[in-house]
DNA sequence: CGAAGTTTTGAGGACCTTCAAAAGTTGTGG
DNA sequence: CCACAACTTTTGAAGGTCCTCAAAACTTCG
């Protein structure tokens, strides 16, 4: 791995623009941030919720979740982000963060103070557009996990949530579609679809045993994409891909 | 009930301003956006789920929610909106809707159409991120929904929503904070909260045994307001009242 | 090569669902 | 104002899905 150690947004950009087009002056002045790069091994916090929020962080390499505690120990993870996402654009509109965020491999993230972000915003309305339009993106998504965890049953959300990995990896390079590294534990896994780890194991297996999906190591392959997009009732439309966006 | 025709978006624009400050000129800006006043009956859709989206609507009296569908028959509410609210936003910014929105009440709403909350938002800077706010706004609410559903018991679930919504409507005058009308039938909220419509009577009676709730006809009247906030693991957090906004 | 973490298996039980019907409420038209 | 229909809430009972606990097999890593 290279030794950089300087800040680059392009990744991020790159997102913000598969949205929103941006005119130079608003790409160079994105870029500009002044941005701090940080690297966390896995499994470490970033934000704790009740944190004051002072700086959003873009993620460059590696994965992420944000994740929501109860006080009898439940844990319910949020979303998960992965390379060119804008984690928690939103902090910069908040004192106090409402839930937590953590690393679940080594990761690469660049921060910016959250004043920042806002100050750019106020002189570049074709920004602003841009971020409201990700935290946007982004409720998308949480509205399709609420979906996903109150009504579907364990194989449905399971299955949907590896689609969604597949959709959103191959969306920044890093899956075909069909295969694709789940860096994710069981145990995490089952934060996310709001199952017990036991219970992701023996969906996974179900999944498996009608070869809707392969597994060996940590990567997972689709077999039967008609399939599981049957099983998952998955449209991926939540995800707001490019050339959905309405341009004035 | 007066029979004014004149959309009056005052409501809407506090609730605007209960986060970011706005100039008179952005105010008055808003104010005098092109609205169509529209009454509903109680359950009609006003949005199905892959409609084009044209305009944005904002709750001036009534109740409304926006569900998504499975094919399966499943639903599943994801937001309820009371007088006040900015309903989707975000249409502005998207084509197609991923969601339905519905009435569950008589219901009074100012439409606009999402080029001229778009146009609004391009020539007033503060405007904009006044609506990226409300985006973010809603995104907490739906991260919360996912834990409510995804890690949360039954009893605890109900509980929630119920807190949720006394919070709320005391935020717009509509309660005192204890008591309030709910405005929505057993099924609908079983959809809510992703039980089935028996379990959540059930959850209900659960409450009223141990008199943490009170109900007769459609109001529900909180009588053990710490009970009540212990027994759902309460944080208004990220309701994020006013005051909590980070004014630059 | 041993230690720690992760996945897998098994068994018993809790929680919540489904189905079905009764009781209660609301709304409508005669 | 009553009667009836439609809807909503409540009750009961049986069963399935998913959970918990606990231990074994397998992997990963130092």
């Amino acid at each position: 791995m290279p030794q950089a150690t300087i800040p680059d947004l392009s990744k991020n950009l790159a997102k913000l623009m598969r949205r929103a087009p941006l005119s130079e002056e608003a790409q160079q002045a994105f870029l500009e941030l002044p941005a701090k790069r940080e690297v966390f091994a896995a499994y470490r916090d970033i934000i704790r919720e009740g944190e004051p929020t002072c700086r959003c962080c873009f993620v460059e390499e590696g994965l992420v979740s944000r994740y929501k505690l109860l006080r009898n120990g439940g844990r319910q993870i949020v979303s998960f982000h992965i390379p060119g996402d804008l984690v928690d654009l939103q902090s910069s509109l908040v004192k106090v963060s409402d839930h937590g965020i953590r690393t679940h491999t080594a990761t690469v993230l660049h921060t910016v103070a959250c004043q920042d972000v806002l100050a750019l915003a106020e002189k570049f309305p074709e920004l602003a557009l841009a971020f409201w339009f990700e935290t946007l993106a982004d409720g998308a998504i949480f509205r399709e996990w609420t979906l996903n965890v109150g009504r579907r049953g364990a194989r449905e959300r399971t299955a949907h949530l590896l689609l969604e990995f597949a959709y959103r990896l191959k969306q920044v390079g890093l899956s075909d579609g069909r295969e694709f590294e789940l860096l994710v534990t069981q145990a995490d896994f089952a934060d996310a679809v709001g199952l017990s780890p036991v219970h992701v194991n023996r969906s996974l297996q179900s999944l498996r045993q009608d070869a809707l999906i392969r597994t060996f190591k940590k990567t997972v392959v689709i077999e039967d994409m008609a399939g599981m997009i049957r099983e998952a009732d998955f449209r991926p439309g939540y995800l707001h891909p490019e050339g959905q966006s309405a341009a004035a």
